[in-house]
DNA sequence: TGATAATGTTACCAAGTATAACTATTTTGG
DNA sequence: CCAAAATAGTTATACTTGGTAACATTATCA
């Protein structure tokens, strides 16, 4: 008798309560969740100044590695060519950042974030500091510290 | 004198190492990157089998709570009702899953797996788990149950 | 020098996610 | 009971994100 034919029969339809599921067992759907949750309050604040999570990622790289060429964006958020093309037309669209023609190779630029640019990330540092803190905040200092640590040792090379 | 100045004259153009960013403390960003460690091997996996992870995952929800709703996939796998529809679509022409009109309310449908489609979860069960096991390889066997037990602390209501 | 590779760009395409508007049914309240 | 509101699913649409292919320009190298 199949799952069908038994719940046609028992009228059972939806068992509220989930059983233990594999899904508990996977690293990678909890990964998810906690992302996803994580990641709605970040793209809310973000949304005030018009940028996507990877646009304030790259502000971050910029500002960290002032005048690297595009394609060093590329590497560092695992993103292709294309996107960081518009992703940095955004940022000059905005204001936040620039391409300077200033390295001996003429094919590339070096980008660089603006005074404008500078200050936002400095605002922005900080209120999204803010928003992981309150995302964890059912964690104790240790346990998020230990997070931190699992979740570098998972994806580190 | 700005920084890009300051680069410019000392032609620094990109430092190769990061310096401490704030990336590191950022529970979010280390989630998207372990996120997206574990989902490449998983979505080459299921491709094998023309499915997404989103996809599997409903197979999964479908399985545990056979003859369920639309809606209720919807609710669990925090997608819109249009993504149900074509979700359901999807695994429907596939021959994995099917819709019954098996309810009082003649507007829902009771979503079922075939008997192939249950098959081919059991195959794919222990596949996904092996996939999770060798993704997170680098934990200890207690370190990767502190690591779930963490997830779920920040994801769970 | 000429072949090859690298940088950035454009054009294009597949997927995921969201909303609005619609059909068919059910529920509700007067 | 009947009209209005709500609900389940669907369609159409759009936007974002991710990718590949093809291209121009410039560097590298054999």
């Amino acid at each position: 008798m199949s799952k069908l034919e038994r719940n046609l029969e028992a009228g059972n339809t939806h068992s509220g309560a989930r059983s233990d599921s594999i899904l508990d067992d996977l690293v990678g759907y909890a990964l998810k969740r906690a992302h996803v949750h994580l990641n709605k309050s970040l793209a809310s604040k973000l949304a005030e100044y018009d940028l996507r999570p990877s646009q304030f990622t790259a502000m971050l790289i910029i500002d960290e590695n002032p005048g690297l060429m595009q394609a060093d964006i590329g590497v560092q958020l695992l993103i292709e060519p294309p996107q960081v093309v518009t992703l940095v037309n955004r940022l000059e669209k905005l204001g936040l950042a620039m391409r300077v023609r200033c390295k001996p190779d003429k094919r590339s630029y070096g980008i660089f974030l603006s005074k404008q640019g500078e200050q936002t990330l400095r605002q922005l540092r900080l209120e999204v500091r803010a928003l992981d803190a309150a995302g964890t905040a059912r964690l104790s200092e240790s346990e998020r510290t230990e997070l931190l640590r699992l979740l570098k040792k998972v994806y580190r090379d």
